[in-house]
DNA sequence: GCGGGCGATGAAAGCGATTACATCATAATT
DNA sequence: AATTATGATGTAATCGCTTTCATCGCCCGC
């Protein structure tokens, strides 16, 4: 067994409670006695076992992150910016993913306690009767990018149906008048809202026109899949917009693979920019969603409700996007010609 | 305060052990007891503090992992793997990262102590002194990617150098002659170990070419910085061996801005295959990595010490690498007429 | 010289679980 | 019917630490 602060404490010839005040900072003891136990715990090698630590002061000092999946960059941001923070107080994390099961993020959910002070969820798909059945009441808890949670919990969201509408509006500006979305998983929160966004900025800014929406599911291979049909349709769309970058990559793959050039013959657009946006020819035009500061804000903002304990206002935040523009998004030729009618570039 | 398993007893009329035991499996209780202790448990909404039991039983039924960074790719792909086999091990996660600092490694490794069953440790930087002072002789270790840990730990490297020597003999095959390489961090035992292959191969293929190598970190920026440097030569080399993929990839985008073509007028390749690796254009020519795999054997290698716990065989493995060929390295257009004087496509 | 205050230390009671061991009723054995 | 085996339950120790409270010198002022 490894070395226990009772060890210490028969080295040191002192009582249990000594070195424990000695070696958490300066309470009373004498320095003499301090340094006698900080040269015996030196020599054994001690390292206080902090999940007794925690036990104790009722304090473990780690945080839970429950998220649906880890694959894909738009997580590995998010648990930066929760790093971030996190280490600015100190504070650990304790990582599980659900891999969208109600029932795992039910498990998730129930190890956690005791091991964290607060919890992030990030749950797009399950409703908040499983956090309430599966979380203490008194567990600070901050809901990312769902908003289901009702007035139980605090939430940070994105603004998924304002990015959407901006992007209708710049592709509409931009003189294309047949715009095609590519959605996202039905039952996906973020996912709806931007279909949402992109209905209604339709109606409203393009009256005339007929909404072509395809399926897809988030993946590369989905976008690929709604890119072949779109390129095979006999009249293809002027524009795309897909519900996030990585269906606009596979879409775009799909597209060159049929012959038609992106922003030449047809625009396309994202959602999230993600940093392969940059990357791909042409850049992708896209709605960019600070997930870092997304993961910053929601940390922050559950180390707040863990001091208040209990006094918790559970409010809802909203994370504004903001449009990218790139090249994926040529103005529309007829547009040009009405705009520039000496013919430009 | 939280409903604790005395609650429990006292609502159901019975003892904690038994609680205990009708709560964790079937130990010998009755039918009926057990039915009126899930009941009150139920009622209550008991959540057993996993804290607690960890303390108890002496098993977290967690695992540490110690990164020295969040950012990118290759972590994020490294977590998935990790986390895919922890799932299937019933394991949790606690995550920290170091920053590349020695200090916080240390802080790191003392906070997992008490708090976990084994560690992962990835810091290419740190050497054992620091593990050996840091960590309770009898935790459960494995190292990933980093040789230093000696005969006290076991550890996963990448054949980093057989990766380097690869590519080299690939380009050399395609008649390259003088190929430069951007060089990654000088205290990085990755990046000094696929120097070592670059150097040992060019010696080797190319005993008249002298070998020239620019100094890089690893970032996009730095291989971008490296490409200017080399487009501006008065000659620049044949081709580009980047010793991972963003630094290719910065140095892909200053190719570009010089008006040199890749691979029309320059070769280029870099090391890891991220997923961005098959996006940017052109595909690049890389060597692949399985890092989620890396992530898998890691956590399955600490799996099986944790549970010899003490008799443990310190092994080193070795994960092979894989040239991916793309079309970032076209042959050398001397090769070319060398090799088919009919001139093909 | 002596009681009070004070500051350092130790003893012990938690924190919330598990589990060895004791207990006690009931079933089985002779 | 007496005794033992059996099996469910309770009691209490334990995990490693913190912290309250009691104790015990020691110094001070009167």
């Amino acid at each position: 067994m490894a070395v226990t602060i009772k060890d210490v404490a028969k080295a040191a010839q002192v009582s249990v409670a000594t070195v424990s005040r000695a070696l958490s900072g300066s309470d009373k003891v004498t320095g003499e006695t301090r340094r006698h136990v900080d040269a015996a715990a030196a020599r054994l090698g001690y390292i206080p076992h902090e999940g007794a630590r925690s036990l104790s002061i009722r304090r473990t000092q780690c945080v839970g992150v429950v998220l649906p999946d880890l694959h894909g960059e738009f997580f590995s941001e998010l648990i930066r910016g929760i790093d971030r923070v996190a280490r600015a107080h100190g504070l650990h994390l304790l990582l599980s993913c659900s891999h969208g099961d109600a029932a795992e993020v039910a498990a998730a959910l129930r190890a956690m306690r005791g091991r964290v002070d607060g919890l992030l969820v990030m749950s797009p798909h399950v409703d908040s009767k499983v956090l309430a059945k599966n979380l203490q009441p008194t567990m600070p808890t901050v809901l990312v990018n769902c908003r289901d949670g009702g007035d139980r919990y605090s939430a940070l969201v994105i603004d998924n149906y304002g990015g959407a509408c901006a992007m209708v509006r710049h592709l509409a500006g931009r003189g294309h008048r047949r715009i095609a979305m590519i959605g996202g998983p039905e039952a996906n929160f973020d996912a709806r809202e931007r279909l949402a966004g992109y209905n209604d900025a339709l109606a409203e800014l393009l009256p005339g026109a007929r909404p072509q929406v395809l399926r897809g599911d988030f993946s590369e291979e989905s976008g690929y899949r709604a890119g072949r049909r779109l390129a095979s349709m006999s009249e293809h769309p002027d524009a795309i917009f897909a519900a996030n970058d990585m269906m606009a990559i596979g879409c775009l793959f799909a597209l060159n693979e049929s012959g038609l050039d992106v922003p030449g013959d047809i625009a396309l657009a994202g959602f999230d920019d993600i940093p392969i946006a940059r990357y791909v020819s042409p850049p992708l035009t896209t709605v960019r969603v600070r997930i870092a500061e997304m993961g910053e804000l929601a940390l922050e903002r559950l180390v707040l409700a863990i001091g208040e304990a209990g006094k918790d206002k559970h409010s809802i935040q909203t994370l504004r996007t903001e449009l990218v523009v790139r090249s994926s998004c040529a103005p529309h030729p007829a547009a040009l010609v009405a705009l520039r009618p000496k013919g430009a570039g």
